[in-house]
DNA sequence: GCCAACGTTGGC
DNA sequence: GCCAACGTTGGC
């Protein structure tokens, strides 16, 4: 999961314990929302900074319609989104732990394009998902580090 | 339905 | 700040 810090950073769900990843309207980001269950693990990159990477775990614990698609007020609104048939699904998640950064430069070295969504260039998704595998060599990278510091 | 123009994202 | 890579919009 991905979020510009100066928009909504890493400590900002640490310090709010939960947030609702609300305003995704791309069609492709919704589908990977869906797909997303109750208990899940996410990681959360920071973007559009000087060292962008990842931060930290998050773990899904609801799935919803989008809120925001509902308040005409919002940026996000769609009018033709009714609670009984809304357009755009998103979940709530709640903050796990924060690691020593793992740097875009080190996914780079570690992951190819093809394992890892988020290398790919041009890249635009809010949301994407990353096999167990390469997940699980990203904990154990994770893990390294918060040993070592 | 095509596609040029435009706006946005995000690495560098 | 630059610019490549997208997605979206809207004229036709």
């Amino acid at each position: 999961m991905k979020s510009e810090p100066k928009i909504y950073s890493f400590d900002d769900l640490k310090r709010d314990r939960e947030t609702v990843w609300d305003g995704v309207r791309n069609y492709q980001a919704r589908n990977f929302l869906r797909q997303m269950q109750v208990g899940d693990l996410a990681f959360f990159y920071h973007s559009n900074i000087a060292f962008p990477g990842l931060v930290g775990l998050v773990r899904v614990v609801a799935t919803l319609a989008d809120p925001t698609q509902f308040d005409p007020n919002s940026r996000y609104y769609e009018p033709k989104s009714t609670p009984e048939c809304p357009r755009w699904q998103t979940v709530r998640v709640e903050f796990v732990e924060t690691f020593p950064l793992i740097s875009r430069e080190t996914l780079k070295q570690e992951f190819s394009t093809e394992e890892l969504i988020v290398l790919r260039q041009g890249n635009r998704l809010s949301v994407m998902p990353v096999v167990e595998k390469v997940a699980l060599q990203i904990l154990a990278l994770a893990n390294s580090k918060i040993a070592q510091s």
